[in-house]
DNA sequence: GTCCAGGCTTCAA
DNA sequence: TTGAAGCATGGA
């Protein structure tokens, strides 16, 4: 969630498609206002069984002792405009800077300083997005809100298809690659078989599953579907966090406490 | 100044 | 099918 801001007080501020919401957690209890307890649910993934996922992916030292130093943390269902728009924006691409364009964004073509929606977008020039910082991104998020507002990418449509299907689908949207449509499976259709290769889980896999070894990231991702299993998704984030926390770039190191 | 960032598209081979 | 180049921009 690239635009979720925290306050010094350990306040959450955010939107869950269109509502601005505001969250904390103080100790087992989330506190929320701006949704209702199904939408925060859905959002936070509350509804689902973390100790059974944790236990179904536990199956090497390795995701063990990252799971141990992240108990807790959750997959998010994003909305799939909001978060396919995102992640075309993050190719190539750091987190200050992609938070810095999505913000730019959602304040001049955005609702109440929501992510803008496609149409809005569709009718934006290329030329303004570069000078809002895009850059090479931008004929690719103008192309996809283009595709998606002529109705010709059905993203809510496409719930029904199959991971298959829909990862066909979301491929033929301009900007979107092998990367990123892992990504948008994941955190917005909740497919929890996608297993994102960003370059920091290219990295950690590299470094803790295959070290002096040359593996392409399909490979990777092949591997971590098999060894994880159906719910690999899971453990990507968990890895991810592990990896972005525990190691600098330099020299990564186990994720041992 | 150099390096790098939650990669994709295009074009060879 | 695979690999490499090119792509824009700002912070470290």
């Amino acid at each position: 969630m690239f635009r979720w801001k925290r306050d010094g007080s350990g306040v959450f501020t955010g939107w869950i498609g269109p509502a601005a919401c505001r969250v904390s957690q103080r100790g087992a209890h989330l506190q929320f206002e701006g949704a209702s307890v199904r939408r925060i649910q859905r959002f936070f993934s509350l509804d689902v069984n973390l100790q059974a996922i944790a236990s179904e992916i536990d199956v090497d030292p390795i995701i063990h002792a990252a799971l141990k130093n992240h108990r807790g943390l959750r997959l998010i269902r994003q909305e799939p405009w909001e978060c396919l728009g995102s992640f075309i924006l993050s190719s190539f691409n750091n987190i200050v800077r992609l938070t810095g364009m999505l913000d730019r964004l959602a304040l001049r073509f955005g609702e109440q300083n929501r992510f803008p929606r496609p149409e809005a977008l569709a009718k934006v020039s290329e030329r303004t997005l570069r000078r809002l910082g895009l850059g090479f991104r931008a004929p690719y998020l103008k192309a996809a809100a283009e595709r998606v507002a002529a109705g010709k990418a059905d993203l809510e449509g496409w719930r029904r298809l199959e991971d298959e299907a829909l990862r066909r689908a979301l491929l033929t949207i301009p900007g979107v690659g092998e990367k990123v449509v892992e990504c948008v499976m994941l955190f917005a259709y909740g497919r929890t078989a996608a297993f994102p290769v960003d370059v920091w889980i290219g990295r950690a896999m590299r470094r803790w599953y295959f070290p002096r070894k040359k593996v392409t990231d399909r490979q990777i991702r092949e591997f971590a579907r098999e060894h994880f299993g159906p719910r690999c998704g899971w453990a990507q984030q968990v890895l991810y966090c592990a990896a972005r926390t525990s190691f600098d770039r330099a020299e990564p190191s186990a994720p041992i406490s």
